[in-house]
DNA sequence: TCTGGTCATGGGCGG
DNA sequence: CATGACCAGA
């Protein structure tokens, strides 16, 4: 430890407060400023810490302003995190770091100054995927493209990816360019950014490449960058982009003061485009780079440290780490088999009512799924015990239609060229404008080439339309032009209350007397509260694309369903990890596309799962789960195998030791008969994954657990002896009919009034 | 403009 | 199974 620089903060040890607290390669990690550096920090090791503490330390020490500082993070919440702890540590001699952000609210900043380079005016709008989504499907339709073939999302897809690599079209070759509609990929994605420029618009991954384009063909603003940023810090560098990494570069390349941290083990958005290899190859980037390992974890027992750790093993291409902590004792990590999912949920239930006599806090308490739809049974089994809980994910506020509604009229106010905006709210209240008005104004648009506000304007002014319409839209666009006058004068949410008044949406609102417009009605008025901070309609435009978020606190002390993926960078005392099944973590799809590659991300998922927990993590796996209305049988997953015996401690209860798989495995030759050839269609679907695991068979993974409680197990699946194909049955609902063809204990009958149905046998009785 | 019925579809999520 | 998109018909 040398060469720290007085300050005023220091202690008598000559240690500034903020590296007081840290280890000896945390201390590293914010001392070596000059240079490249590259933290890797396992899950818990206190990164937040070292990276604070860095750019709190580069501050007191005066080698750079809080101006000069870039510090890009990928969330809001991140963001907001760091935000305070620098605070914290510089006290009031911290002006704010104006350049600590999001990958996305630094470069929509950096755009402002620079939108003309583009072809932009500086007070450009950011489209949601919603509107993106809109967007493609006017230009699809215009393009004769057949949608049911070729959808939107898919276009929308392929151009998010192409950002993301920071391809622009001109950069496509020509497979790429097949890779939409035969061909068109090219032609539409050049179509949709002609449009986004003639909107003034731009969507989230056009602010990175933007940007990416002006540093490449204007050096004097990347200059200037360069210059303005002496240091620069990376959070979760193993979730870089392409684009990202290239934008990074750029600014890095003049004076090498760029320090990265992530953790190629928590890399799990690579659906997303995020490359692991840019954390794997930093080293090769930039030459000489400092490697910092931080493997003393301050989160978890060493159970759960050894069950992750094992784990993780088992993925190849890693940078090697060894976590360790100093704390001792702890449960092993448990692994509780159970019968279905709702013996699953009822069990987590039962746990968690015992943590709460125990008198463990319900906000340190998480189940974490592996997808969305899990969360309904936990969700309905916590309403009946009476637990509180909350869903992480899902829809998020500004998502809402009133929401949206709201922000469309101020877009419209601040933006006259947002036809986005304008045909979102052009009959929203319903005030009689209908397809037909619309179509009329788009062709008038064309015709003209303005925007469809203007547009719409004109057609109002000649008799190209019904005097009715006429004089609707004349008023409407009236009510914007007095609105955009107002707009100067007043501060934005008092903006707000008054369109909604004199459109009427309030009245709309109050007059619905659903069960929701209540709701609505107070959405609107928390988004007014929530603009009350905001001096511009444009400051508050731009915050709401690009960070108003959903957590609006309840204070109250609930349990948390989420996500894995929601849950990376949280941690709890209690974590239930549930659905460890193949097939649904991993994914099917993970098993059947994308190989070895994908699932090891699905390994990484466990392991972020896992390394969430603080002091006791619960495995729950259901031998029968039911999805798309179907009754699967499935086998505990590869990842409980995976596990170090040392580290954890199984439970099976009495109908959920082994799976209806198993039992017919022993049954029948053919395990998956139940399954695969339930309906032909979803057995292809199945794909690889299933075709090699019929092939292999499983019968390594269950040694651990007890014997399967055979009765219960066989019961469920087994075909009813008295039926066989051909015989005559009656159906309470469909009547009677000949059986066709038995699987199980589902049959397909031939009913003589409702054609060919697949039915349960105990649902059915024999005739005759 | 609203309704009801049919049909396809079903991953993770941030800005 | 459940939900959403889309279309036909009142």
């Amino acid at each position: 430890m040398t060469d720290f620089a007085p300050s005023p903060s220091a202690d008598d040890t000559g240690i500034p407060a903020y590296a007081a607290q840290l280890n000896q390669p945390q201390q590293q990690a914010v001392l070596t400023t000059e240079g490249p550096v590259l933290m890797l920090a396992g899950a818990g090791t206190g990164k937040t810490a070292a990276l604070t503490a860095r750019l709190a330390h580069i501050v007191a020490t005066r080698r750079a302003y809080p101006s000069q500082i870039l510090c890009v993070t990928f969330t809001n919440k991140a963001a907001r995190e760091m935000r305070e702890r620098v605070a914290g540590h510089l006290g009031a001699q911290s002006e704010g770091i104006p350049w600590l952000g999001t990958f996305h609210s630094i470069c929509a900043k950096m755009l402002r100054r620079h939108a003309e380079l583009v072809g932009l005016q500086s007070n450009y709008t950011i489209i949601d995927t919603d509107d993106q989504l809109r967007l493609l499907k006017q230009l699809i339709a215009d393009n004769e493209i057949d949608e049911k073939r070729w959808p939107a999302r898919q276009l929308a897809g392929l151009i998010d990816r192409w950002k993301n690599r920071g391809l622009n079209p001109d950069d496509l070759d020509a497979t790429e360019n097949e890779s939409y509609a035969n061909g068109h990929g090219q032609a539409m994605y050049r179509l949709y950014q002609d449009r986004l420029k003639a909107l003034n618009a731009c969507d989230f991954g056009d602010l990175l490449l933007h940007m990416l384009n002006i540093f490449r063909r204007h050096t004097d603003v990347l200059e200037e960058y360069q210059k303005r940023f002496r240091y620069i810090l990376v959070d979760e560098y193993q979730d870089t982009n392409a684009v990202q990494y290239l934008w990074l570069r750029l600014l890095a390349q003049a004076r090498k003061n760029i320090c990265v941290v992530g953790d190629d083990d928590q890399s799990i958005y690579s659906w997303r485009g995020a490359e692991v290899a840019n954390i794997l190859r930093f080293e090769t980037d930039f030459p000489g780079a400092h490697v910092v390992r931080l493997e003393q974890n301050y989160r978890s027992t060493p159970h759960i440290l050894g069950a992750a750790s094992g784990l993780i093993r088992a993925n190849s291409d890693r940078h090697e780490k060894t976590l360790w902590t100093e704390v001792n004792g702890g449960d092993k990590v448990k692994v509780i088999g159970v019968w279905d999912a709702p013996e699953e949920a009822r069990r987590v239930g039962e746990e968690i009512e015992r943590l709460e006599g125990e008198g463990a806090p319900l906000d340190q308490v998480a189940i974490l799924v592996r997808a969305q739809y899990q969360t309904r049974e936990f969700e309905d089994r916590f309403i009946q015990i009476g637990v509180n809980y909350r869903i992480i994910g899902g829809f998020r506020f500004y998502e809402r239609a009133e929401i949206r509604d709201a922000l469309a009229y101020l877009r419209v106010i601040a933006q006259p060229q947002d036809d986005l905006a304008f045909e979102r709210i052009y009959n929203q209240p319903k005030r009689g404008l209908g397809a037909k008005t619309l179509e009329k104004m788009h062709q008038h648009a064309r015709r003209t080439g303005l925007p469809l506000a203007a547009a719409s304007l004109e057609l109002a002014d000649s008799d190209e339309l019904p005097k009715r319409a006429a004089n609707t839209i004349g008023d409407l666009m009236r009510h914007f032009f007095a609105w955009r006058e107002a707009a100067e004068a007043m501060t934005p949410s008092d903006l707000l209350r008054l369109v909604l008044d004199e459109t009427g949406y309030n009245d709309m609102l109050a007059n619905d007397r659903s069960a929701e417009s209540a709701g609505r009605a107070e959405n609107l008025s928390e988004l007014a509260r929530a603009m009350e901070e905001y001096e511009t309609l444009g400051d508050f435009l731009e915050h709401v694309s690009l960070v108003m978020d959903n957590d609006r606190g309840d204070e109250e002390e609930t349990v948390t369903i989420m996500t894995i993926h929601a849950a990376k960078g949280l941690e709890f005392d209690h974590v239930f990890c549930v659905g460890w099944e193949e097939g649904v973590f991993p994914s099917q799809r993970a098993i059947d596309e994308g190989g070895l590659a994908s699932l090891e991300e699905e390994r990484r998922l466990a392991y972020v799962a896992i390394t969430r927990a603080r002091r006791q993590c619960t495995i729950l796996h259901a031998a029968n789960r039911r999805i798309y209305g179907q009754w699967i049988s499935s086998i505990p997953s590869r990842f409980i195998e995976e596990l170090p015996d040392e580290h954890i401690e199984q439970e099976t209860t009495m109908t959920g030791g082994k799976s209806l798989w198993q039992a017919n495995w022993s049954e029948n030759d053919d395990p998956f008969a139940h399954v695969a050839r339930d309906r032909p269609d979803r057995a292809q679907a199945r794909g690889p994954g299933w075709q090699r695991a019929i092939a292999t068979g499983y019968d390594t993974k269950q040694q651990r657990l007890r014997e399967p409680n055979r009765s219960a197990a066989s019961f469920a699946a087994k075909p009813r002896s008295d039926i066989a194909i051909g015989a005559m049955v009656h159906h309470d609902k469909f009547g009677t009919g000949c059986v066709t063809d038995q699987e199980g204990n589902k049959l397909e009958i031939q009913f003589e009034d409702h054609g060919t149905k697949r039915v349960i046998d105990s649902f059915v009785t024999v005739v005759g």
